[in-house]
DNA sequence: AGTGTAGTGTTACACAGTGTAGCGTATCGA
DNA sequence: TCGATACGCTACACTGTGTAACACTACACT
């Protein structure tokens, strides 16, 4: 139940999280120092949205001296496709390729272009394999 | 500003709307019918979320005789693409790629089903291509 | 014409989520 | 020991969403 990354952001928690994304970790004062400076933010301001970026799983800490230091919990991709997922079950009658059709029909994308990830990426999901031959990873199908 | 069908939807909203998309259009006594049975909804509740929906650009509504016919504003997959853009703006830097990189990645989706959704967009494209050529079609915006 | 009924207009309220922050407390270093 | 630093707990306002009551109006029937 409520797996990480499930529940959805606020602007400032998603800004919270992109400063964590970007430097892999910090501790809350570098969060807020790190945040736009035209809007100073109390220290404690940061510590509930960090507590509350937490609860939700989008983070963890670890304790150091007497210092949080948090990191993300989950990659930013990973939300991505899972939201995506879920606008897919709702509004797309849970077929990626609705969606994808929308989407060329609203012109946010070629299919040329489409074409092109798919060759992009299989030809790095190939590299992925044969890398993991040697790597030992867990054997896809 | 406040582009059609921008704003989120609460459960029940995207409940209602769901119902608009089945049938095209609908009045607030027909929707309320076709909600589930398990939870009766007050006339007025129905009547305040199809307002609501409205306000929020996903309707729009015709007077016949006394009665508000509602019809849907936007479809459901322009809906759907219009969040993921939101959503691969704000968690895949602004690259589609990064986002299927992850669905993939997640195995949410192959590189082998990807490629054949281009190429079945591409082919459903050309042929619309060349059906509008006939039909001297305005294209879609 | 009068009245009931179906339909809309307006307004309100509770509850959750998010932004914002204060105050208390513990601990480390000088 | 004492101040600075960092956390724990609590609170409050605002917004969005679900939920609905009450008021008003026009058509339909007697």
């Amino acid at each position: 139940m409520s797996q990480p990354g499930k529940k959805p952001l606020g602007p400032l928690e998603h800004a919270v999280m992109q400063i964590l994304w970007d430097r892999q970790q910090a501790t809350s004062d570098e969060v807020r120092k790190a945040l736009p400076q035209d809007q100073e933010f109390k220290e404690s301001t940061i510590r509930t949205i960090l507590r509350r970026l937490e609860e939700k799983q989008y983070l963890r800490h670890d304790v150091e001296g007497r210092t949080y230091v948090y990191r993300p919990r989950v990659k930013p991709e990973s939300v991505a496709s899972r939201q995506v997922l879920g606008i897919i079950d709702k509004l797309c009658k849970g077929s990626v390729e609705n969606l994808l059709v929308g989407m060329v029909d609203d012109e946010l994308i070629t299919p040329e272009k489409l074409r092109e990830l798919a060759d992009r990426i299989s030809m790095a999901e190939a590299q992925q394999k044969s890398t993991s031959r040697k790597a030992r990873r867990k054997p896809k199908k």
